[in-house]
DNA sequence: GCTCTACTATTGAGTACGCAAGCAACTGTA
DNA sequence: TACAGTTGCTTGCGTACTCAATAGTAGAGC
């Protein structure tokens, strides 16, 4: 059995724009996301999907919506929706609230306890979050990544 | 108890751009993260995570690294890197190997077939990434949203 | 030589998802 | 009215992580 051949690596020596670009999502992601996670958790005991949630059903017509709506728009699955508002719900942050027209449904509705929590929490959150970007980033440059990230979804 | 207020929301108009880039950034991730893993799990029994170990170290000086360097790499914990290892061992596609210098750490070792299952896996995958990135963004985009990124890591 | 601190790696416990399967309610077709 | 297909939601189970605690090793100061 020879020993192994010396060249370096079977792959390509400089890999596509598109690869070069999903392990930077990768690595951004993670990086990010572990600093932010960590900070929300510790003063607010908030997960990042939770500060979402209540923050995208604040921005809702009458703070609620479909439990389905709310899964596409957190890019979650309806189990995964599920789990996040038990959890919610068991803090009091959000309630459920059934639909009349359709008994299939029921909305996720955030409480006033909910409104409160995110007020609280939304300032620091939001401090961190442009800290953390705007650090390495200028506004033009931020402008750029949110659209060219935005029609990834 | 009066009635919910009218107003609609108590947040800005307008989130700041880097508030923008942060949720944009969660769902792009969200949305190739979801669609890439399945397709490397269906097609390979790799999970994402496992694809860019096998890679990393592919792309390594003699197929090795510490496994504290690959966990920074990989964005991950010395825990999670344990485990991560953990299963490419099991499958033949990775193996330890000892630091003499150094009695503390453990080299993880890209195996043969480590390096043929990458082999195997790289093309497809290489193909969905491309898919995916190239349906949506330019070459100029890519290139610029791979170095935007970068500077979050 | 010793001691103290820092580093590498593993383990146990807990968590946040996903997928597959299932139930109930709606919708369209005949 | 009856039946098939779809949609909204939940549950059981598996998995890929994390953090906290632990053990062994290295290196620096004395």
């Amino acid at each position: 059995m020879s020993r192994q051949v010396l060249t370096d690596t079977p792959v390509l020596e400089t890999p596509p724009a598109a690869v070069r670009a999903w392990t930077e999502l990768l690595r951004g992601h993670s990086a990010a996301t572990r600093l932010l996670s960590a900070e929300l958790q510790r003063t607010h005991c908030l997960t990042i999907n939770d500060f979402e949630a209540l923050s995208t059903l604040a921005a809702a017509e009458g703070g609620r919506m479909r439990r389905v709506d709310l899964a596409r728009r957190l890019m979650l699955t309806a189990s995964g929706v599920t789990r996040l508002l038990e959890g919610l719900e068991a803090a009091g942050l959000v309630e459920r609230a059934e639909c009349p027209a359709d008994l299939r449904v029921t909305y996720a509705q955030l409480t006033e306890a909910g409104r409160e929590k995110l007020r609280d929490a939304s300032c620091g959150h939001t401090g961190s979050i442009r800290t953390l970007f705007e650090e390495r980033l200028d506004e033009d440059e931020l402008d750029t990544l949110a659209e060219l990230l935005a029609r990834l979804g």
